[in-house]
DNA sequence: CAAAAATAATCGGTCTGACCACTTGACCAA
DNA sequence: TTGGTCAAGTGGTCAGACCGATTATTTTTG
């Protein structure tokens, strides 16, 4: 071994690429630069490795790993295709399309279960969690700081007690959807200080009915909290005109 | 050879499933059951197709689809090796997607509402939309193709028809969930044709619940969908995933 | 004439057997 | 010790063949 003395060149080590990859390469650059259509057929094996000029094994390699990365479908006796959606960015074309109001509609249902799913099955870890976000908060808010990233918190935070990741994702997805341009525009609006005190309140309730383990109670304060925020909000809203 | 005389009957039962996967299965069990160390080497190639009774070109296709998942390492002329990073590196990805069956609870909670808002809110033309994608999905089945693409669109579609475009997000983004790593390694065992029939007949109840306008049907047979999904996955699950 | 059944052309799935290139380790020589 | 040689083992690649599934076409049938 050279472990002694460093070598003063750092010479790159001869990569051999396996020839399986590099068709798999060559065939995934073709399908990112759109040079196929998602669903359309690729040529026969036979011809794609002639044309490649390599074998049909090898190309039948390359063949299964752009398979299982999810690139290309397989029909037996009929063809080899381009998968319709890989699925990557399509969230993103509808994310600003969600405006305020059916945001907090989904939240109303979601995050009523997620309130209730937390009393019943959240550890005493997460509880503790909850309520750290929740005092973090009315800190936050004394202070007359921005309150979102606490608010935040203390939502995702019951959504982790549910013990389900699917649901803190969605519970996520839905808080984030803010970013878009008319929440944006309504918010800028918003006085936050003035709604700490409601929001801390609202807050209070869920969190009680959480660590008194009723689930009723938390899905109904959970509730409660989003029929607010939507009042809060559409009181914003015919001032804004639009 | 028996190409003489076929049998009435039409067993669907023998494996249909291509030789790389069941391969790839059944040695992603040995090494999820530990019986392969990570690090550890396999035998050569030619042993193991011989001691699988299979070619080797079959054996080299499994194998490469296991390199492509990460969990082996192949070495020219040295041999092949089960990959160590395997237990760091997927427990990592793990921990930032959400597993299969939490998402599968997520959507049990907020598809079924979907429906049920569905038939209660949905528009006449929202309504059409839904029953064509089921048509759809009917016929992409009954070509033995991948009903992953139009199966998404159903459900989607549903979500479409609440009206509310931030649940529709919400469903979007838990279907594409099974982009995830640990998704894939499930679906590999997954034969879609053969579950077609069943998901068809669950999407029939679910459809015909939305156009009678019973929101309470819909939502009963989306939940009853959901828990058919789960018992077909659980069936697969005896692996050591985890 | 239209629907259904038989047919033929394609296409992927798999196998056999062979040869090549690389890695490894044993052995030998300077 | 150092360096080289060599042979065995291993993966990499290939050519050709046959099978079964799919699909379009043609033929048969009502």
């Amino acid at each position: 071994m050279l472990t002694a003395s460093q070598p003063r060149v750092r010479l790159q080590a001869v990569e051999p690429r396996r020839l399986y990859r590099q068709i798999a390469d060559q065939i995934r650059t073709l399908i990112g630069k759109g040079a196929v259509a998602p669903g359309a057929r690729l040529p026969a094996e036979r011809d794609l490795a002639r044309q490649l000029g390599v074998s049909r094994p090898s190309l039948r390699e390359a063949l299964i790993a752009l398979e299982v990365e999810g690139l290309l479908e397989v029909r037996v006796g009929s063809g080899i295709y381009v998968s319709r959606a890989d699925g990557r960015g399509r969230a993103a074309e509808i994310a600003g399309a969600s405006g305020p109001f059916e945001v907090i509609r989904a939240r109303w249902m979601i995050e009523g279960e997620c309130a209730a799913l937390a009393a019943k099955n959240g550890t005493a870890a997460q509880l503790r969690a909850i309520r750290k976000a929740h005092t973090d908060l009315q800190k936050e808010a004394k202070r007359h700081h921005n309150p979102l990233d606490a608010d935040r918190a203390f939502h995702v935070a019951i959504a982790q007690a549910t013990g389900n990741s699917a649901l803190e994702l969605v519970v996520q997805t839905l808080w984030d959807q803010r970013v878009g341009p008319l929440y944006r525009a309504l918010e800028m609006k918003l006085e936050y200080p003035a709604m700490a005190r409601e929001t801390t309140d609202e807050h209070e309730a869920v969190l009680s009915a959480i660590l008194a383990r009723d689930p009723g109670s938390a899905r109904t304060a959970m509730r409660r909290h989003m029929d607010m925020t939507k009042k809060r909000y559409s009181k914003d809203w015919k001032e804004a005109g639009k």
